[in-house]
DNA sequence: CTTTGTGAAGTCGTTCACAGCA
DNA sequence: TGCTGTGAACGACTTCACAAAG
């Protein structure tokens, strides 16, 4: 999961659920593995095997968006490529700025899939002197006292942050201030932003917690026949990381 | 969101929903900061706040963990970082392997937030031959032909995939067969698992395809006053990325 | 009086199952 | 006959609102 705020209780008249927005970028994937082999339709069933989900639920999705499937034979593909890509706004340009290119960053910027599909890299921006200049991705870094500027020649509405999580905020602050009003954010932080501007986040760490939770639970399963109460470490507690994990127990 | 299954319907007795499970991370980071600041207690309302989610469902959440807080006051600070380490498993070391050590996976190698809250890079796995040996983040990378053995000698059961879409699905099922039962996956496909190993992915065009639609919504609403249909393209379709939305429109 | 913990109500999302159309 | 499109049932998650506890 991502977005924060659903950002309006739902989008006046035809509002596609949030849900289905987060899954018509799979079906896009698939369906275009599926053109450049130029296969000419799918059922419903096909193509949820290829993008990971049940049938019903991508027929469900797809009746969000119109009548697009011919009953009995199933999908056009390059139509419904054509008509998600529209939806999604993919049949436009969005300039994108990266701002803070350490390791991650520079990742980014390199990241083929980034470039493809409508997003272009407008800008690499870092606020290390050091840094400006110097080519990533064929590029030059672009100091962050010119944010602003940049954000408003380039005419971008999409930021993308890979600071430290202590700068992610004020960088924040600046994008939405010039004009920038969906953000990508990389950084280990929840971020504030003013009504109308969409925040998604994306957080490793998180991922890895997740796992580890259910990594537990199979753990204490495959033993434990129902102990009573916690499945009980396995292994021991490693090395504490930064310090919590306290042997004491407060009333 | 990540998870394709939810591996089962839920889990036996004391099930913490999945919902739950995925913000735990997120308070229990929001404590740490508390923590390190000395702060001894915190109300329902400000811990939310600094989680960036309401309180009521800060208070459902926690009730699921047991009755932690105390009337009138709030939360133990140190307390509370415990128990949620507990839960999410993190008082133990989770030994991690990164596979594909391009310029993701190096960044990931890299990343401080991996190697705290109990999770070790155990190693740095790539198919060139001559990347092996080369040390990334202070270590060096290993040839994929020992991944088995490397995954065996350390009791690894978390994978990160980094490669490139073509060998994610190959990678997998070997690290599946050497043991490993939860899977981080960065690379863009759909991952298929036997029963029992969870997969999480991270999908940086994903996210920024769900920002667009919304972009466009914005776009589309600030001027037109609903025309019907669509909400047109605002700019003007730039250059197709890899040749889709194709002009045609069959019946 | 303050703040937690939680039934009950409400909202959103998924799955079922079948009518409707090619 | 085969497969889509969708109302209706179901289940999961969120929010409300208040009783219980310090």
């Amino acid at each position: 999961m991502a977005t924060g705020r659903t950002h309006r209780p739902a989008t006046r008249s035809r509002g596609i659920p949030e849900a289905t927005v987060a899954r018509l970028p799979l079906y896009l994937r698939a369906l275009t593995a599926l053109s450049e082999r130029s296969v000419p339709t799918v059922s419903s069933e096909e193509l949820a095997a290829a993008a990971g989900v049940n049938s019903a639920k991508l027929r469900k999705d797809f009746s969000y968006l119109g009548s697009y499937g011919t009953r009995g034979v199933g999908y056009d593909v390059e139509y419904l490529v054509y008509q998600i890509s529209r939806e999604l706004g993919l049949t436009q340009d969005w300039p994108v700025v990266i701002v803070g290119i350490g390791n991650l960053g520079a990742a980014l910027a390199n990241y083929g899939g980034f470039a493809s599909r409508g997003f272009r890299v407008a800008a690499l921006i870092d606020a290390d002197p050091a840094m400006a200049g110097k080519p990533v991705a064929g590029m030059p870094v672009q100091h962050s006292d010119d944010l602003e500027k940049i954000v408003e020649d380039n005419g971008v509405s999409i930021g993308v942050i890979a600071t430290p999580a202590g700068a992610a905020q004020p960088v924040c602050d600046r994008l939405v201030a010039a004009g920038v009003t969906s953000i990508l954010n990389f950084a280990p932080t929840v971020l504030s932003v003013p009504d109308g501007v969409d925040v998604r986040k994306v957080d490793l760490s998180i991922e890895l917690q997740i796992l580890a939770f259910h990594e537990q639970r199979k753990a204490g399963e495959e033993a434990a026949g129902e102990t009573g109460a916690v499945p009980l470490a396995p292994k021991e507690a490693g090395k504490g990381p930064d310090g919590d994990v306290p042997a004491v127990m407060p009333a």
